[in-house]
DNA sequence: ATGCAACTGAGACTCAGTCTCAACTAAGGC
DNA sequence: GCCTTAGTTGAGACTGAGTCTCAGTTGCAT
């Protein structure tokens, strides 16, 4: 397991420069995001948490996530479902995802020209950018050799299969 | 008012491919999204539905609209907000969104040098690409000149003011 | 014109996420 | 170490987007 403290001591800090405390809850929280999870849910964590017997409620999962992304320690993406995702921080690295439709595998990638060239644009419209959010939805190397087909445009969530046989 | 016509027809002709009927809620709903709407939630064209006195229920607009993306008219698109938001196509044209998040504004793109460059991302990661998603967060033109700050990174919605004055 | 598969609306349901409030606790001051 | 108090917690009610069910309705192929 990763040491934990240097980032138990970042969010010590960012909650006391607010007057905030850090507590039990938090500290755990804290310990079992950093030391385990990468790409997590909220249902999951406080799934784990109970698993763990450190009964933690919904409310205060959601609460202390609000704090851990604020302080930048956690950041909260969409990965082509319906609900967030949150992934750590380790530093600083920014990076975009690329999400199998079939398998559900993340593939993360950082690309400092694909980055430089959405800056370019932004100074184009005179739009200055605070943060971006790229996802690439298709198929994983490893589905392609399965054979797997790609799914319809914008991964609509399957429907009743009932009548309705639209992936021909 | 744009012509409709082009794209009933096509709706209809998607619709009679898969053993389905055009009937009169998917008119009018075709009619109504691509006659004034351009971005659109869900229950905003439920409320407008009303108002015209054409009442479709929910159940309708929802299955509606995911026929409507099966068929490639209309797009589901993640615009920050914690729920879906639709546009309509009009012949083919992909582009990507920066959004303003002080005042909401959404501006679209179309870059192909960024397209370019996230395929051969893909090639390298050996990724079949079917669709993505971009969204740059930010703060536009206008906003800028009102001397409006940047929100904090991953625009999180706004909690509780009470106690927790986050943003200096 | 008829038959039937597809469609609709009403409302119950789900699920992620938020809110409330009384009871609890971290941590600074004495 | 104890007090104080502002911040925190858990339980559970609530919200809002989206889904499902089912009985009654309708488009359309024949």
């Amino acid at each position: 397991m990763p040491s934990i403290q240097r980032e138990l001591t970042r969010f010590q800090h960012f909650l006391s420069a607010q007057g905030l405390k850090l507590t039990r809850e938090r500290t755990a929280l804290v310990r079992e995001i950093f030391g385990t999870h990468y790409h997590f849910e909220a249902d999951e964590l406080l799934f784990t948490m109970k698993e763990k017997s450190l009964k933690i409620s919904r409310a205060t999962i959601y609460r202390t996530l609000e704090l851990l992304v604020k302080s930048g320690l956690v950041r909260r993406v969409h990965l082509g479902e319906d609900h967030y995702h949150y992934e750590h921080v380790r530093g600083d690295s920014h990076h975009d995802h690329l999400i199998c439709t079939t398998c559900g595998t993340v593939i993360e990638f950082h690309d400092p020209q694909l980055e430089a060239r959405q800056h370019q644009i932004c100074d184009r419209k005179k739009f200055t950018p605070t943060f971006h959010n790229l996802q690439i939805l298709g198929i994983c190397e490893a589905c392609q050799k399965k054979g797997e087909r790609p799914h319809s445009p914008d991964r609509v969530q399957s429907i009743g299969e009932d009548a309705m046989q639209l992936r021909k």
